[in-house]
Order: C-alpha cells, then structure tokens, then sequence
DNA sequence: TTTTATGTAACTTATGATGTTTCTTAAATT
DNA sequence: AATTTAAGAAACATCATAAGTTACATAAAA
C-alpha cells in the first residue's frame, strides 16, 4: 500500500524554513523534497489552514514559519495532514448482525485504538525545536 | 488510502469454521465475506502455509481448521497476511545525508515502533476462542 | 466419466497520495 | 502601465496494492 509521506515531508520543511529564517518559494521546496511545486502547495495549504505557516504571493514571496518550532509539535502537523487512519488494517462490515464479526471487529479494533492513542501521545510530546538540534529516541 | 481487510475477514472465517465443524468450501465462503471464491483461496492459502487450515480438493472438500482456535492468536493470522507495515505514514528517504530529515525520520520511526510493538503484544495476548464466546475489551 | 472442489495465472478495478499541466490572481520590480 | 514572480486552484494522469474477475488446470469423490 503507498504510504503517505507527508509528514515526514513537512516536518522536514518546517526545520528547514525555521533555520533559513526568511521566505522560500514552492519551487525551491520542490526541488528540496525531489518533487515538483503544485506538491508543495497543496500540501503546505493545510499548515496554513492552521496558522503553521504563512504564504505571501509575488516577488520575494514564498512560505514563511507562522509560529515557533518550540510551539509546534509532531502531532499538530499530523493532524493538520491526515483525516484517514493510521492504520493499514481495516475492518468489515458484511454482516452487522454477526456476532463473531463484531468480536472479531472489537479485538481488533481496541488493540489500534490503543496504539493510536499511544501515538497521538508521543507525537504530542514532541515539539520541533526538537528536531532541529539533533533528535535523540526515547 | 485503501484498508487491508483481510485481518478481519480472515478471524471470521476461522472463528465460523470451528463451531461448523466439518469442511466449508471457498463459495460457501465467499457468499458469507461478500467476495468471491478466487479472493477467499488466495487468502485462505496464506494460512494454509502456516499450517492454521486445511484445504481438501473434490466431492465433499473445501476448508478445515487445522488447529484448535485456543492455539491461534491474533497475531498469527496478521503475521500470516502481511508483510507490509501496519502504518499508513511512511518516511521519506530524499537526502540520506541531510540531519534534519534525519532526525525527522528518527522521531517519527520511533514512535511508530512503540505503537507497532504495543499492537503485536496485544495481538499475540488474544487466542481466537475469546472471540467465539464473545469477546470483551480490555 | 462426470461433478465438485482447490490451485493458479493473468487481467481489471478501486482508492488516495503523488505527479503534471494549465490558467488565474496578487504583489513587487521595471 | 507592463513585466516578472509567486501562490492558488482546477483538471487530469500515475502509482501501488488489496480486491475483484475470468479462465483453465488439477485432484478427488460420486
């Protein structure tokens, strides 16, 4: 299954625009990420959405960090990118009156609800200044 | 993103082929999944490999537990089915030798790590008969 | 020999991030 | 005012993979 790469991708913007410290264009990001600049925007328009980060159009434009890193964390960013689940894994649902589906559908479910909860936690412990000096793992 | 639903699929079948107790044929199956009897085979013969069912051609054949459920555990089935990862969220590998995507990915692939290691120990503490007797979260 | 069933190869479909083209809009420079 | 530079946005193509489908081979029982 194609994984969403997203993430990873802004999150790598974001340190770069915090130490770059003045406007960047689509088409330098593009060029930075191996991808090409209507990419970038589409993308970078949900962080703006957010208040994240800013874009000024014409000469000399380009995006600009909106907040501090210490004032963002991974899981602003996650949840400004992603409305579909974490989890490659889903359910069915062909029979609602089976009982063995719903158990089946229950253990599975409560398992990812936990570990999506452990993740939103992590992700909400980590702020990005933390990323530009140097990450080290738990 | 499209889910893989074949977890779930596959713990209903099993679940439904011990309180039958005799062989169910892929079209039996694939009318009780909704599916057809082609994607019931290509997916019973990940289990069949490990050993969890039996496949017996001709008059009378078609699919059999080949271990009790409370010798099952939710994480032998997923194991059997997937070699991709859990997560929808991937990282990106544009500059191996840049540290802030480094980093980035470090931060990231540690959280999903412990989140991945929570889900198979949770998998792996569910044998498949709490499921036939109505299973209740934790 | 016929019927019933799995085994398997080859191909199509569906989904959503990604990629691309094209045009519009806005702001700074000339 | 005209030109250049940049984001905004619509429309469409691409890619990867579970799922779906068609067709045929193989094996076992009636």
């Amino acid at each position: 299954m194609r994984k969403d790469s997203r993430l990873s991708r802004m999150l790598h913007v974001l340190v770069h625009l915090h130490q770059l410290q003045q406007a960047v264009t689509s088409d330098q990001l593009a060029l930075m990420l191996h991808t090409n600049p209507v990419v970038v925007r589409r993308t970078m328009s949900l962080l703006r959405e957010q208040g994240y980060v800013s874009a000024v159009k014409g000469h000399g434009g380009g995006w600009t960090l909106a907040k501090p890193l210490h004032e963002i964390t991974l899981l602003d960013i996650h949840r400004s990118l992603s409305e579909s689940s974490l989890f490659t894994i889903g359910l069915t649902d062909e029979h609602n009156h089976c009982p063995i589906e719903k158990a089946v559908n229950l253990a599975i479910d409560d398992v990812l609800q936990e570990a999506e909860a452990l993740v939103l936690q992590r992700f909400g412990e980590v702020t990005l200044d933390k990323l530009a000096t140097g990450y080290t793992p738990r």
